[in-house]
DNA sequence: GTTTTGCCTATTGTTGACAATCTACGATCC
DNA sequence: GGATCGTAGATTGTCAACAATAGGCAAAAC
């Protein structure tokens, strides 16, 4: 009778759980740095700011502990899980892995209508560098590799991506990169596009690779401690 | 008092809650094969086999969902995952993109004794094949590739590694392969090992990224419909 | 003054009960 | 005979209560 009912209402009654609200809330803030590394999560506390009961805020802690975004101590509770520099190094490897052979595939299959929004994208970046503003641009970047990678039709890829990236962000200081070397990732992702666009596997993986080992390389360099000439600092290992 | 006092036994209690526990189990079982892909998880009937509530079983769940090996249909209850074709051919691909680099990467930081277990694996496998035992060269198969994956020491992507192979496992006849193939997975095998200890990095990353794309197109033969000549089956999207 | 010991509180681990939903089966109607 | 509806049983979703553990604080011992 009701012509659209909203099939949005219904389709959210039928997949969506407290549980699966509770997580997606909990990795929203955990992504967006609401909740920072080494933060205590607290069930009771949640679970009534949330409004639900404890039950579905200890599932959704094991959802989120599986996809490495928090780590749990036995009897003693839950926490933001730290990201440490070697493991994002980790991580800059595994993208540099996927994004080369996702350059390499989009260079074959890549449809007119995805190079066009690719380029679009690739635009926008360039005008939030003359803009100035390191935060959209960073956004923008998320934003354009996740698009390339989910062009390549592959679920699991993407799926895995996506987690490595919501791991990344756990790492502290990943982009406080001088908003100087803006200019030269913008670069690099208009090269990244035409060499897919010219069709050359070969090249648009090696773009793709460079890419993020030049990221991971910013990285390390941005968070290696500049190492006081004649002074060497105590370690403190976790 | 007690000079050992079993320190294990510490440990386990530190860390092993119930939850956990039922994971492991469960993992197991669906891994091995007790139970199938489709195969439906009672909550209730689980627990009481286990001689647990349902709590514990329930956080089970949602971790396993998350590592892919189970999917959960709200108010319909959890079923072993049924991989089909076409994923698992997405992730023999992932699986030739992690190896290829793996391969790479062991040529130049493999150590003498990595290598010496690497060849007396090898050598275990050849005598399987000898023997014609399928299943144990399977097991071999795996231990094989997992300790080299384990060699680089890149944590995250051993991690990664292991979850796509749980995963492949839900895959039904994976490797119902002609014994008549061993040898030839045997020597490939062998081949590897060669190219790794020559330090040459791209051709361990070849011999890899092959071995696995042509375990990939074995698979894939086995498991597309033999094709009845002149007539063309209608194909069904999922 | 320092260390040890024993409580006390906050929080997590686990359980059982209740409410909501789905599935199957049989009765009713056409 | 076939389709629709309604009811019953089984199963999941959610909750609140109980048990167990960890960490802090104060009193006692030295």
């Amino acid at each position: 009778m009701t012509p659209p009912p909203i099939p949005s209402t219904i389709t959210l009654l039928q997949t969506s759980s407290l549980t699966s609200v509770v997580q997606q809330e909990l990795e929203r803030r955990i992504v967006q740095g609401e909740l920072a590394p080494g933060d205590r999560l607290i069930e009771a506390t949640l679970a009534e700011s949330l409004g639900v009961s404890r039950g579905p805020v200890r599932e959704a802690f094991r959802m989120l502990e599986q996809a490495g975004l928090v780590r749990q101590e036995k009897n003693r509770g839950v926490f933001v899980r730290h990201v440490p520099l070697h493991e994002a190094m980790e991580i800059f490897d595994l993208r540099a892995m996927m994004d080369e052979a996702v350059g390499r595939q989009l260079a074959t299959t890549i449809t007119p209508e995805q190079l066009r929004q690719a380029r679009s994208m690739v635009d926008a970046m360039e005008r939030t560098v003359r803009a100035g503003d390191a935060d959209q641009y960073h956004l923008l970047n998320l934003e354009f590799h996740d698009a390339l990678v989910a062009c390549t039709g592959n679920s699991k890829l993407t799926a895995l991506y996506r987690r490595l990236i919501n791991e990344l962000s756990l790492f502290r200081r990943i982009n406080l990169a001088d908003s100087k070397q803006l200019p030269l990732s913008a670069s690099e992702h208009r090269a990244i596009v035409k060499a897919i666009a010219s069709g050359d596997a070969e090249a648009a993986g090696r773009a793709m690779r460079q890419h993020v080992l030049d990221s991971k390389e910013r990285t390390q360099r941005n968070n290696t401690a500049p190492a006081a000439p004649a002074v060497r600092r105590k370690v403190i290992h976790a």
